[in-house]
RNA sequence: GGCCCCGUAGUUCAAUGGAUAGAACGGCCCUCUCCUAAAGGGCAGAUAUGGGUUCGAUUCCCGUCGGGGCUGCCA
């Protein structure tokens, strides 16, 4: 149990000790970390929640309180301010909790008390088109949100639900056909059908008679065309390439590559399905889904208001034409997950400018009766200095590869400045573990909601609040204990002395609170933060207090502390999907 | 027009309704005969605006100004 929660258990006897019958029924109070450490460890602000409605003065309330509350092995309580509890937790006390995470795995992180079945889809990067710096935060986010989610006791899917049957492949087909450059496919395959696809894309603009062209390839194929099915393939196979390439140097992995085509003979039977229920009706020849007036007009997904009036917006399931859309695929692929994967949470991390559809796709199964953790895990954009969606100066958008390249190239270069005597192939390592690191720690630790500005120098930076930083507190226990005979073992004990010391066991002990609440607000950054107070702490703790040269308990505490600071940070950054070379 | 998100230091970002609003970069000072200076210590610097709710508001509510997104047959 994490230290709030026993806090929390103490203080809420201690209320219905002074309060009695008064104490609101399942009143928890909360304890939360104090923001400022003159204010102890922990602050409860119940007393003064509870004054009013108990008629006493807060102060008075919260002395009664801490009198009842009595003595604790765990903390020493005082009164503060207008009323606060503030907790000051006992050297000792954080002393046993750092020494029991010595020999713990999950050095201290609970399981889930209900493991649930979670599918997260993120990343979905399109078919013959190369991912591209805007795919970063999906794909981040989502591969850590797994890990997270696994580590806690939860059961994972992880899916990759690549856009491989849109109407891009019309152009992409008749292109093909017609203007690419087969000695370019054999060269770079990508390069070389996004080339194909970005001409037939301004062609279309010029010459209006080329766009129809392009929609006959694409009924075609739909249609199961022999020839447009064996290019179409040939498109996925050398766009998995090149995707599997950028994911192996990312260390991220699907469970599934479900693309959009997997449910394309459930798409007919669904409309029909959701027309013979009457959730969906016919509308200018297109099939649609209306509110049903389960909402206030102004929650309602599907009524946006025009000039005083309440006008619907439908999701259109099927196309005047007969084609389907983006809702019909998702809710069949919603279906499919729950049957197959016995879903009990779907998560989707797709960007916050899709929140509509996803509030009509989750109200769509709310109207059928199908019930689940479904989220849409939304985040920002990224923009460019200009505050417009980021591109080059070409007008290109970045290329996620060209990203990856640059943050390994300036590691590279560090690295070979910093440890010129380190083996070429370690300082490879090194630089990949810097440079992509880099890049997974600057996505992390924003806020995902916020839009940022893309920067290089920001995005690549190995100084700072970066992931170098972590690294580097590691790098340096390692080396450490590179120098102790026989490594690291556990004393009997710890015995906390210096500030330092204790400012770091009492991070460390925190960690089994920051990882389960990262989980529950889908919010990285709260563990990022952590990891980087905990790196800063240690440096701190690192320069203050010398390890190899105290001696008997000072240093067996000391030795316990760097060996609790390297698990954490390994732990935490492994969560995040970053590794932690040994040197650097 | 309506709905959603956003406006915090020179810049880029933090902050479950809590106390003197945190960092990083940049700027200015210090610290390597000492376990990796990719580090540590210090200085200067910010909540767009007007109301309201509250013991307490960057946070919640209403208005104004400014930016972005969405708003029936793309994904």
């Amino acid at each position: 149990m994490t230290i709030p929660k026993i806090l929390s258990e103490q203080l809420t006897k201690a209320l219905h000790a002074v309060l009695g019958e008064a104490l609101p029924e399942g009143f928890t109070p909360t304890v939360t970390p104090s923001q400022d450490l003159r204010f102890g460890d922990y602050q409860s602000n119940a007393a003064m929640m509870l004054a009013k409605q108990a008629k006493m003065n807060p102060r008075a309330l919260a002395t009664e309180v801490i009198e009842k509350f009595g003595e604790s092995e765990v903390a020493t309580l005082e009164i503060a301010g207008p009323g606060f509890i503030n907790f000051r937790v006992k050297p000792e006390y954080f002393a046993s909790r750092a020494h029991a995470m010595l020999g713990d795995e999950r050095l201290g992180v609970s399981l889930v008390d209900e493991p649930k079945s979670i599918v997260i889809d993120f990343s979905a990067p399109n078919v013959a088109k190369p991912m591209h710096v805007g795919h970063i935060r999906s794909t981040i986010i989502g591969d850590t949100l797994g890990r997270l989610a696994r580590f806690l006791g939860h059961k994972v899917i992880t899916d990759n639900h690549i856009g491989d049957w849109g109407t891009q492949f019309g152009m992409i087909l008749w292109g093909w056909k017609n203007i690419l450059d087969q000695a370019e496919l054999e060269k770079d395959p990508i390069e070389a059908l996004l080339s194909v696809y970005k001409d037939v894309n301004t062609r279309c603009k010029e010459d209006e008679n080329l766009l129809p062209l392009c929609k006959e390839e694409l009924v075609k194929l739909q249609s199961g065309d022999a020839e447009n099915l064996e290019i179409w393939q040939k498109c996925i196979a050398v766009t998995k390439i090149g995707l599997e390439k950028i994911y192996s140097q990312l260390d991220i992995t699907f469970d599934y590559w479900l693309g959009e085509s997997a449910y394309n003979d459930a798409l007919a039977p669904l409309v029909e399905d959701l027309v013979g229920k009457g959730i969906a009706r016919e509308s200018d020849g297109a099939i649609c889904v209306f509110s049903d007036g389960f909402h206030k007009p102004q929650n309602d997904p599907f009524l946006v208001q025009k000039d005083g009036e309440w006008c619907a917006v439908p999701a259109i399931i099927r196309k005047a034409d007969g084609g389907f859309l983006y809702a019909t695929t998702d809710l069949a692929t919603l279906d499919y997950r729950i049957e197959n994967f016995k879903a009990d949470a779907i998560w989707y991390v797709v960007g916050a400018p899709q929140e509509k559809h996803f509030k009509q796709i989750f109200d769509i199964e709310r109207m059928r009766g199908v019930t689940g953790d479904f989220r849409h895990v939304a985040f920002g954009s990224i923009l460019g200095k200009d505050r417009r969606p980021f591109k080059t100066r070409s007008g290109d958008t970045v290329s996620l590869q060209d990203v990856i390249d640059e943050a390994v190239t300036r590691a590279t270069a560090v690295v070979e400045a910093k440890s010129p005597d380190m083996p070429a192939d370690e300082k490879a390592a090194v630089a990949q573990a810097v440079g992509i690191g880099a890049i997974k720690f600057a996505e992390l630790s924003q806020n995902r909601m916020s839009d940022y500005i893309f920067d290089w120098e920001k995005m690549l930076a190995l100084t700072g609040d970066t992931a170098p930083y972590l690294q580097n507190s590691y790098v340096r226990v390692r080396s450490i204990f590179r120098k102790i005979e026989g490594g690291f073992v556990a004393p009997a004990s710890l015995t906390l002395a210096e500030n330092a010391e204790i400012n770091l066991a009492r991070l460390l002990v925190r960690f089994a609170e920051v990882v389960p609440a990262t989980l529950d607000d889908c919010r990285p950054n709260l563990l990022a933060a952590y990891l980087y107070e905990l790196a800063k702490a240690f440096h701190s703790f690192y320069e203050a207090c010398p390890v190899l040269k105290s001696e008997g308990a000072t240093r067996e505490t000391r030795l316990a502390l760097c060996e609790l600071t390297a698990s954490v940070l390994k732990k935490g950054m492994g969560l995040f999907g970053i590794t932690m070379p040994e040197r650097m």
